[in-house]
Parts: C-alpha cells; sequence; structure tokens
RNA sequence: GGGCAGUUAGCUCAACUGGUUAGAGCUUUCCGUUUACACCGGAAGGGUUGGGGGUUCGAGCCCCUCACUGCCCACCA
C-alpha cells in the first residue's frame, strides 16, 4: 500500500537508489529473465548469437577535479532517458560512465586551486612530482562525480567507470598516433605560440591576461617600389654583350639617352634595368628565380625555350618578381649583386611619394615583416596594391597587400604584417594566404625564445638581445629618414597570467595532423545518414567546421596529460634559421622526420626491456582474506595445481630466466615453474611484497571497521598506513630492481614472480598511471622497463585534450573488452556547443581507425541557463544550486524540467516555478496511483495477481480508457523514437493530467463509489478497477524514462502478472 | 572577424519540418470542493507570432530585407 499523505520524494529516491544498486539493474550482465547475472562472456555469446539485442551509449565523461555542472546534469538526464527507453523495450543496455582529466583545463585548475594557494609554482617541481599531485587531486575530486551521477539517477553501469588516464585508455590513444603516424597523416610543421619568457614555455591563449602598459609608436617609412625592373641579358644585344665579355665586371650607372632609345620601348624615368652575365648563369639568383618562376627544368631550357622579348614586353609582372636593388638604401646590396655578375642601372633617385608610412609598437620585428596590407576599401592607397615594398635597412622587398581587418581611419591606415610575431598578423597571412593562393606570403622568425635577433634579414642586428639592439635600429632609421615619428601611448598588451611576463609571440614547431583525407568520409557518414544530428539544423554548422578544418595542431605544451609518445635521440633544440624559419635540433644535427636514428615513433621507450611479471598462486591469506604483505604465507594445494595450467602458455615465451620474491608464496611458484622449464632461477630481497605494518595480517573487515573512511581500492598505494613501508621505500626498492633489469640481466627474456601491491607501484612509477583493477593470482603483466642509461628522449609535449576524448567511444568500449559487440554505439548525447570541437573528432579518428561510425544518432542538448536567461556564472550570481534544488522539489522533478518542451539544440532558463510544477505533477501522480490502487486493493486484496487482457473487455468505460491509452502510448512512442522529448513529456503530462486524472478519474467514480440508487454492476465495477489499474501501469511506463524514481516507487506497489518483473526498468507498455 | 541558433501571452517555453479557432506552465481574476490530491477542481483574462516586403488556395514555419539577443571558435580560424 502506498503511505497517505503528499509524495515524499527524499526518502523514495533514496530508497529506489538503493534498490536498483543492489540488484545491480544497470549492468548487462543483469539478464531479467532470470532474475539473475550471467557471466560476461555469456553476454558477449548471446550478443554474437543475436539471442539478445545490445544497446549502448558511452557517457560524456566531466571534468574529474569537481563536481558536474549542470549542464552535464541535463545531458545525464537525456542520456539516462534513452537508456531506460532501450532497456524497458527489451535491449541488453550498457552505458559506461567515465570522468575526464581535462588537460589544460585541468592544469590550470590544479595550478590555481591548489599549487598557488600553498605558494608553490609548477616549474620548481619536477614532472613526475607535480604528475603525481595532480594525479591525487584528480582520484580524491572524482568520487564527487560519481555520487552526483548516482543521485541523478542515471542508470549507467557504474562498476565500469572509467578514467581518460586508465592505462587501457591510453593505450588505445596512443597506438591511434602510431597509426596516423604510419599512414603519414601527422607531420611536424610550425605554428604561432604565446611564449612566456620567463617560464620558458609555450602558454594558452586563456593563461594570458591583457595588461595597460605604457609604450612608444613609431611611424616608419618603407620604400615603395614603384618602378618597373626590367631584366636584360638574355635578349640579342651586341652592345651589352660587349659590356659583359669585355669586361667581366659590373657598372652601375644611369642610362644614357641613346642607349635607351636603342635598346628599349617604353621605359621610363625611374625603372630599373639588370643585366646579368650569362657566362655566370649558374650561380645568378636571378636565373634561379627566373627558372623556377616559369618552371623550367633547367637554366638551359630557359635560355633557349623562352622568348624573352615577348616576356619583357607583355609580362612586365613576372619581372617584378625577379630581383631588383636600391642602392641608396643597402650599400651591401651592391656587392651582392657584383658577386652574382648583375649589372644594375638606376635611373634617378628616390622621391617623397616613394614611401609608405607605417605605425607600430615594435619596430624590431620589421625584420620580421612578409607583407604591409592595407584596406581594400581605402581610396588612399587603392594604386599601390599588389606594389613592393623595401623593409628599410635590409634588401628583403615584401608585397602590399589587403584585408578588411585594417582599420582605415586608425593610425595611418597601413599595417606591417609580422606573422612569427603577431597574432592578428597571423591571421591576416592566413586569411590572404586562403584567399590569393598564388601570391601567398610567408612567415619569417626574428626573435629567438632566448630574445635575441636572429636570422639574416637582421643583417649586423642579428644576434643582439633585441631590447639592446632597438635603439640602434631607431638610431639608423632616423639617419636614413626613415623614422617619422615617435610619441608615448598606451597599450594593452598580453602579458602571462602567472609570471606577469611579457607574452612573446613566435613560430614554434608543433605536431599536426592533416585533416584533408578526413573530410570528405567523415562528411560523408552525416550525408547519407549513417550518423544522424538531433537537431537536424546542426547538420550544417558540422559540415561548415568540416570544410573549413585546416591541419589540426595536436601537441600542447603541458604536463597533465597524455605524453606523445615520440623519441628523439639526444636533446632536442629548437632554433632559427638563417631566414627565419623554425629548425629543430638534435644535438648539432638538423633533425630529419625520416631519419629513424633521430626520431622514434613508440608507445614504450625504444631500447625499453620486455620483462613479464607474474602475481603468485593463490595462497593462504588470498583465501582467508587477510593482509599478508610481508607475512610469509604458504601457497594452497588449489594454487600449486593452477600453476601447472599455466605451464605450456609459460613454455611457449622461452623465458631463459627467472626472479623471484624470498617470501614462500612467490619462491615456492617460481620454483615450480622453474622445474617445469628447466629455468634458472634468482631469489632477490627487493621482490617481496611491501611491508604493511600494522595492518599486516588484519582482515580487511578489521581494517575497515578500525577506519571506516578507507578506501580499499587506494589502501595497498596509501602513504598514510601506521608502521608500514613509505611508498618511497618500495620505490626504492624498485629502482634497484630497474637497474638490475637494465644492466645485469639484460638480454635475458625475464620472467619475474612477485606480488600484485609490487606490481601496481612499478606500473604506477614506470607509466604514471594507477590500476583500478586488481591484479589476480598467477596473472601476469608485461611491463616495459626503460633502459638505465639511454640517449632517447621523450618528446616534452602532451596532446590536445580532444585527440584522446575523440576517441572515447571505441577506447573504453575496448577498455572493457566489449568493442565487437557494442561498437558502434548506438546514441552520443552531448551539448550541442561542442559539435565540432568532440564529436567531429570522435567520427574523423572511428573513421581512420575502424571505417565506421562512432555511433548512429547524435542528440545535441540546449544549455540550461540562469533564471534570468544569461549563461550561469559564478560572478552574475546566477548559478543554479542543484543540491538545493534537488532537495526542495525532489530530482524527479528536476529531470522533468529538462525534459517538458524543451527542444534539441535549444537551451533554456532554469526557474525555479518550473521544478515546483513538476513537483506537483509528481504529487498528482502519486496521489492518483492511490486512488487507483485503493479501489482496486477494495476489490482484490493485495496479493492478487493481476489478470487483466485488454482485449476482453466489456464496459464502455473501460474501453474508453484502453483507446485513451492506446493513443497516449502512440503519441509517445513516436515522439521519442524521433528524440522529441520535449513533445513526449508534453503529451504526458497534459494528457495523464487533464484527460486521465481530471477527466476519466472524475467518471471512474461513477462506478468505483456508486451512489445511492446506482445501477452499476459489480462486473461493471470490476472492470473498471482493473482497467484503471491497466491504465495506471502503461501511464507508469510511459513516464518512466524521465521520471524513474517515483515510477519505480508506484510500480513496486502495483498488482502485477507472472510475466512482468519486479523493477519497472525491464517492462516494456502493452503491445495489444 | 567568421559561423550557428533565436525573437510567439506579463514571465519561461511548445507548435511533431506549409494545413481546423497559435497551445502549455507560472502569474492575475472569479467560482467551487475538502476521504486520491489545497502540491486540488472549474472558468476567465491575456497574441496583428520583432518590423517591413514577397511566394502560396493557405505562412509562426519558405524567400528577401532591417533590427535586436544568445552561443561557438582564441597553442583550433
Amino acid at each position: 500500500m502506498l503511505p497517505s499523505g503528499a509524495y515524499n520524494f527524499t526518502e523514495t529516491e533514496r530508497e529506489i537508489l538503493e534498490f536498483w544498486l543492489r540488484n545491480g539493474f544497470f549492468k548487462p550482465e543483469y539478464d531479467p529473465k532470470t532474475d539473475n547475472f550471467i557471466s560476461t562472456e555469456e553476454l558477449k555469446k548471446k550478443i554474437k548469437s543475436n539471442e539478445i539485442t545490445p544497446w549502448s551509449l558511452i557517457c560524456p565523461p566531466p571534468n574529474a577535479y569537481a563536481r558536474p555542472h549542470i549542464g552535464n546534469l541535463s545531458g545525464y538526464a537525456y542520456q539516462d532517458a534513452m537508456a531506460r527507453y532501450a532497456r524497458m523495450r527489451g535491449k541488453r543496455v550498457l552505458m559506461i560512465p567515465g570522468k575526464d582529466h581535462a588537460g589544460l583545463e585541468g592544469e590550470g585548475v590544479f595550478v590555481r586551486e591548489v599549487l598557488e594557494k600553498q605558494g608553490r609554482y609548477k616549474f620548481q617541481m619536477s614532472r613526475d612530482d607535480f604528475y603525481n599531485e595532480i594525479w591525487e587531486f584528480n582520484v580524491q575530486n572524482k568520487a564527487k562525480a560519481l555520487k552526483d551521477e548516482k543521485e541523478m539517477g542515471l542508470s549507467a553501469d557504474f562498476d565500469r567507470d572509467i578514467f581518460t588516464l586508465d592505462p587501457r585508455i591510453v593505450d588505445t590513444v596512443l597506438s591511434t598516433f602510431v597509426e596516423l603516424y604510419k599512414a603519414g597523416m601527422v607531420y611536424k610543421g610550425v605554428r604561432l605560440v604565446n611564449w612566456d619568457p620567463k617560464a620558458r614555455s609555450a602558454i594558452a591563449d586563456n593563461q594570458c591576461v591583457r595588461e595597460e602598459r605604457e609604450g612608444k609608436l613609431y611611424k616608419i617609412k618603407y620604400p615603395i617600389i614603384r618602378r618597373k625592373v626590367w631584366s636584360l641579358g638574355f635578349r640579342e644585344s651586341t652592345h651589352l654583350e660587349r659590356i659583359i665579355s669585355k669586361e667581366k665586371t659590373i657598372e652601375t650607372r644611369a642610362l644614357n639617352p641613346e642607349e635607351k632609345d636603342r635598346y628599349f620601348g617604353d621605359i621610363f624615368t625611374g625603372d630599373i634595368i639588370v643585366c646579368v652575365d650569362k657566362t655566370d648563369r649558374n650561380s645568378s639568383p636571378i636565373y634561379k628565380k627566373v627558372k623556377n618562376y616559369f618552371q623550367f627544368k633547367n637554366i638551359e631550357d630557359a635560355f633557349t625555350k623562352l622568348d624573352w622579348k615577348n616576356v619583357l614586353d607583355i609580362d612586365r609582372a613576372s619581372m617584378l618578381e625577379v630581383e631588383h636593388s636600391y642602392s641608396k638604401l643597402s650599400e651591401g646590396y651592391l656587392e651582392k649583386i657584383n658577386k652574382n655578375g648583375l649589372i644594375v642601372f638606376e635611373l634617378e633617385d628616390l622621391k617623397e611619394e616613394d614611401f609608405i608610412t607605417v605605425a607600430t609598437t615594435r619596430p624590431e620585428t620589421m625584420f620580421g615583416d612578409t607583407a604591409i596590407a592595407v584596406n581594400p576599401d581605402d581610396i588612399r592607397y587603392s594604386d599601390l596594391q599588389g606594389k613592393r615594398v623595401i623593409i628599410p635597412l635590409t634588401d628583403i622587398d615584401i608585397p602590399i597587400i589587403t584585408s578588411p581587418r585594417v582599420l582605415v581611419d586608425y593610425g595611418t591606415g597601413v599595417l606591417k604584417i609580422t606573422p612569427a610575431h603577431s597574432q592578428d598578423d597571423f591571421i591576416i597571412m592566413s586569411e590572404w594566404n586562403k584567399e590569393n593562393k598564388n601570391k601567398s606570403i610567408g612567415y619569417r622568425n626574428v626573435i629567438s625564445k632566448e630574445l635575441f635577433l636572429t636570422g639574416n634579414a637582421c643583417g649586423k642586428y642579428s644576434g643582439r638581445k633585441y631590447k639592446e639592439a632597438l635603439p640602434d635600429i631607431l638610431e639608423a632609421l632616423k639617419s636614413n629618414g626613415l623614422l617619422v615619428l615617435e610619441e608615448t601611448i598606451k597599450q594593452n598588451v598580453l602579458v602571462a597570467d602567472r609570471t606577469k611576463a611579457l607574452i612573446e609571440p613566435l613560430m614554434s614547431s608543433q605536431w599536426f595532423i592533416s585533416v584533408e583525407k578526413f573530410k570528405k568520409p567523415v562528411m560523408d557518414m552525416v550525408k547519407s545518414g549513417e550518423i544522424s544530428i538531433h537537431p537536424k539544423n546542426m547538420e550544417e554548422k558540422f559540415f561548415f567546421w568540416m570544410e573549413n578544418l585546416r591541419d589540426w595542431a595536436i601537441s600542447r605544451s603541458l604536463w597533465w596529460g597524455y605524453r606523445m609518445p615520440v623519441w628523439y635521440k639526444g636533446e632536442i633544440k629548437e632554433e632559427i634559421g638563417e631566414n627565419g624559419e623554425v629548425v629543430e635540433f638534435i644535438g648539432n644535427e638538423p633533425l630529419d622526420y625520416s631519419n629513424s636514428n633521430q626520431i622514434l615513433v613508440s608507445i614504450t621507450h625504444p631500447e625499453a626491456i620486455e620483462a613479464h611479471f607474474l602475481r603468485h598462486a593463490e595462497a593462504l591469506h588470498n583465501v582467508d582474506q587477510f593482509i599478508a604483505g610481508v607475512t610469509d604465507t604458504k601457497l594452497t594445494e588449489k594454487g600449486k595445481t593452477k600453476i601447472l595450467e599455466i605451464i605450456p602458455k609459460l613454455k611457449s615465451e622461452n623465458y631463459n630466466l627467472i626472479l623471484y620474491s624470498p617470501l614462500s608464496r612467490a619462491k615456492e611458484t617460481a620454483s615450480i615453474i622453474a622445474k617445469e622449464l628447466g629455468v634458472e632461477s634468482i631469489e632477490l630481497e627487493f621482490l617481496k611484497e611491501r611491508n604493511f605494518g600494522n595492518y599486516e595480517g588484519k582482515s580487511w573487515d578489521e581494517v575497515l571497521q578500525s577506519n571506516p573512511n578507507i578506501d580499499p581500492e587506494k589502501f595497498t598505494l596509501s602513504n598514510d598506513l601506521v608502521n608500514a613501508e613509505t611508498t618511497a621505500e618500495v620505490n626504492n626498492r624498485l629502482e634497484e630492481l630497474i637497474q638490475n633489469i637494465a644492466t645485469k640481466y639484460k638480454g635475458k627474456k625475464l620472467l619475474v614472480v612477485t606480488h600484485a601491491v609490487l606490481i601496481k607501484f612499478l606500473e604506477k612509477k614506470l607509466y604514471n598511471t594507477e590500476r583500478p583493477v586488481e591484479i589476480s593470482n598467477l596473472e601476469r603483466k608485461i611491463i616495459f622497463v626503460p633502459p638505465a642509461i639511454s640517449e632517447w628522449r621523450q618528446d616534452e609535449n602532451v596532446f590536445d585534450t580532444w585527440f584522446s576524448s575523440g576517441q572515447w567511444p571505441y577506447a573504453t568500449l575496448m577498455a572493457w573488452g566489449l568493442f565487437d559487440e557494442y561498437f558502434p554505439t548506438d546514441v552520443m548525447e552531448t551539448g550541442f556547443d561542442i559539435l565540432e570541437n568532440w564529436v567531429s573528432r570522435m567520427v574523423m579518428f572511428s573513421w581512420f581507425r575502424f571505417n565506421k561510425p562512432p555511433f548512429k544518432d547524435v542528440y545535441l542538448h540546449g544549455l540550461v541557463q540562469g533564471a534570468d536567461g544569461q549563461k550561469m556564472s559564478k560572478s552574475k550570481g546566477n548559478v543554479v544550486d542543484i543540491d538545493k534544488v534537488r532537495s526542495e522539489f525532489g530530482t524527479d522533478a528536476v529531470r522533468l524540467v529538462y525534459f517538458y518542451q524543451n527542444t534539441a539544440g535549444s537551451s533554456y532558463a532554469f526557474t525555479n516555478d518550473k521544478p515546483k510544477n513538476f513537483r506537483q505533477f509528481n504529487n498528482k501522480l502519486w496521489n492518483a496511483a492511490k486512488y487507483v490502487l485503493q479501489n482496486y486493493f477494495e476489490i482484490f486484496g493485495e496479493k492478487t495477481e493481476f489478470l487483466f487482457n485488454s482485449k476482453s473487455v466489456e464496459s464502455e468505460f473501460a474501453k474508453k480508457i484502453i483507446d485513451h491509452i492506446k493513443e497516449v502510448v502512440t503519441q509517445v512512442t513516436k515522439n521519442m523514437d524521433k528524440f522529441q522529448f520535449g513533445l513526449a513529456t508534453f503529451n504526458l503530462y497534459q494528457e495523464f493530467w487533464h484527460t486521465f486524472c481530471d477527466k476519466l478519474i472524475e467518471e471512474s467514480k461513477i462506478f468505483l463509489k456508486p451512489g445511492e440508487g446506482s445501477k452499476v454492476s459489480q462486473e461493471e465495477k470490476t472492470d473498471v478497477a482493473l482497467v484503471m489499474v491497466y491504465a495506471l501501469k502503461e501511464y507508469l511506463k510511459l513516464l518512466h524514462p524521465f521520471i524513474p524514481f517515483i515510477t519505480e516507487k508506484i510500480w513496486s506497489e502495483v498488482p502485477k502478472n507472472s510475466k512482468e518483473h519486479r523493477s519497472i526498468m525491464f517492462n516494456s507498455t502493452d503491445k495489444n
């Protein structure tokens, strides 16, 4: 019987959650037919034989370091509704929850919330120490998220909760990189990074802040190459021939009128004529440029096949590309020309209008300019578009390009473009290059990480600290009359949030994934309908992103995450080449990416020694379940038998040395194996188990009683055990072990017989991860022990978070050994804001590795906003306190807020009138159930089986109710199948309250509570009582995916027949 | 800067891809009931669907245009 009074959700939710978890209903191994569990192996077999239909959803993992926010919680509601709906329809549901290490953000939170509050600093720590601490921080916090997930009613298999840095996930993620590398789809390239000179590290944009500082603005004149540049040398010209052959030297002079008339047609004052010595044509840069420009195979071809007369007359623009000089600006240039056998005739000096004036706060970066930009609509400069200018103090000429980003009325309206040292310029370059592929501009890095000017472009200033060279540069500009203005201004500069150092944007070498090959197949999966995105209009967004996707930089200068499985033989150094290009060196040699003597992609250390670690066979303490540590226990008879069973497997490995712990259980195990295999064995003191101090010999029950807060999972590796061997001591022993394997036993095929906790310590030490699962007796772990001394160094970078989370669906399934059965998954449910970042990456990787989509449907939910309709944020004070709302209105009511009248992809405000309304709805449901059941039990009693067939009712009123139910079921089912949860809950809400309760229940009172003189027959009364229960049960089943707690509670009180499951989770609506 | 949504009753949102009189919840007003439910029932008020134009037998929905609002992208653009 349901208790009278209003619905008590607090108590019910606690009770029902306990009921679900205790019974293991969320596990796919649970078999509702037998109300029992099958083994995972059996489950797999049954799925393969089509005996049961699998359905899976991998939950998007919330960040491990904090409680899930309201967006994650709303996601759980949708995920859960879909899973419960599938489960009720007889599918075998697997829903895997997880937690994300959240690379960049995770590291940022740890540094801010933990280290900085303790006055510590990341770069004062060793990488290992930092990693261990942040790991601990995450482990401690992720329990909170798990609690929230359970309390929201998420029907996921919590035993399979998995962390993104779990070693099983790591293996999969890294192997994908290896595969991509083999397929030639990753490469190293350069991109602009924010260099923090103080931290000596590249940092993310959101780790920088803008600060107002006083700075100086300079205006600098760049000379325009207005004149045409003529190139001669191949043209038949006896006069020039004579000059060249006779003197074999160079002359620079103005052309006299006679020459002009004789050799050139429409030559103008100001043009420059460059002549080339034919005899020196192979070394001349002008020849080379000509060759490249016209794409001749060699210079002879260029010479013989090209009609130079036509070129000169028709295609002057091409000649502009060739070579030219202003002797006035660059004394060194003449010298260069002379060496290369050029003759330069200059017709006239430069004039004032031959300059363009640029405003800049950073004159020292002008050596890195690769263009000058003006606004395309700026009429002042329209005649200059496409012309070239000379960078002052150099002989480098750069084009004048256009960009709508250049503000016409700001400064001079002219911007110098230094892509290697300015974010904005880098963007302008990228945009220009995208639109003007044949006129693309490059970058020139002229500042090193040590803040020196570097490369040829800087001329005599190269090699000096740029701040020290700056006064000299300004002086040189001044003396050439090229510095026109210098004023003090306030400017916003980018500063590192933590170190307060001025950010130096510069080019750095990064790993990229080339994305071109992904585009078509990935888009095709959506176009063909293999993957459906809900709402459909988001597919546009997806295509736009994919089409415009550029190669993806996947390396990040962080410590928290997956370190890249790339190894360099020696220390890698990044330097700036002579022409401003980024070059990497290993030692003194430039890095050649194809040279496997320099670079290797490998998950383990390239010289790692493979050793097999075997846990001893079953010993007495395993049976009696107490903590043995260094307490010596003997093997059981069963244990000894089991050893013999694995001998054939061990034989096939051809071990030639066995190392073992001196404790009896390991020693006995090893001696049996050694005897059977006929292999030498050595006892080593440092292989024994950890000493557990006061806990030695204690049973787990005793441990838990003495300290109820103890987490058995973490106990064995904890450093808080009284009188136990410290973790440092264990690690010292392991150090000795590693040394021994790397030196003494090098070249041996090793089997090491030891203990579970010791193996766990070793894995943690070597792989920086913890095993969440136990190592069973006689389980073998293959461990790669790095050599004691090696030149190989691992890449310092970690992967971009999306690189790993993009593999989440298959990585989780592979980790749990359920890939074959459950992949592709059925649905991916996540926020619409990460469609591009996450969903597209998952499809990309899934296509690459398996040529399959990772899921069939994508449901994108909108974002939950504050009551004011704004995005929730602490500073706005509009954050919904989920605990408060849940305790006031109940979890079911909160869940209904997420569903009711909501459509996929649209955001909605969380106002308290909503859960209040649904609390009332739940109460209505509760009371209606009470009414229906009271009447039923009055007639049938409590313990009777519910015998009812909707086809064989006689009463007109009962038929009316059945019709009503049929219609609701049809409507709701239709909407569920179309992911229209908003409509489904709307239907249910309206029909249940305003039709079923307000109309049908009221009408039923005529039959169930007949007044004086009523003509209602007993049969009719019975019929109505039955059909009302039937209707209630159908409603409960339809409502269950949305409000699981209350429906389960009522279901527990409802009369059932023998075919119905005791939990509502496994009952589908009536098919009749 | 680009892209994507959105603008419907006082407030928060629907309207199942062009089809009856545009519907709900909250709020407001009136009436009623107290053994399923006051976390109730019955009723009422409230809309030129952001402005303007177009296509159509028919437009909240499609097209054009203007005006706002929100979101995403920043070691990705």
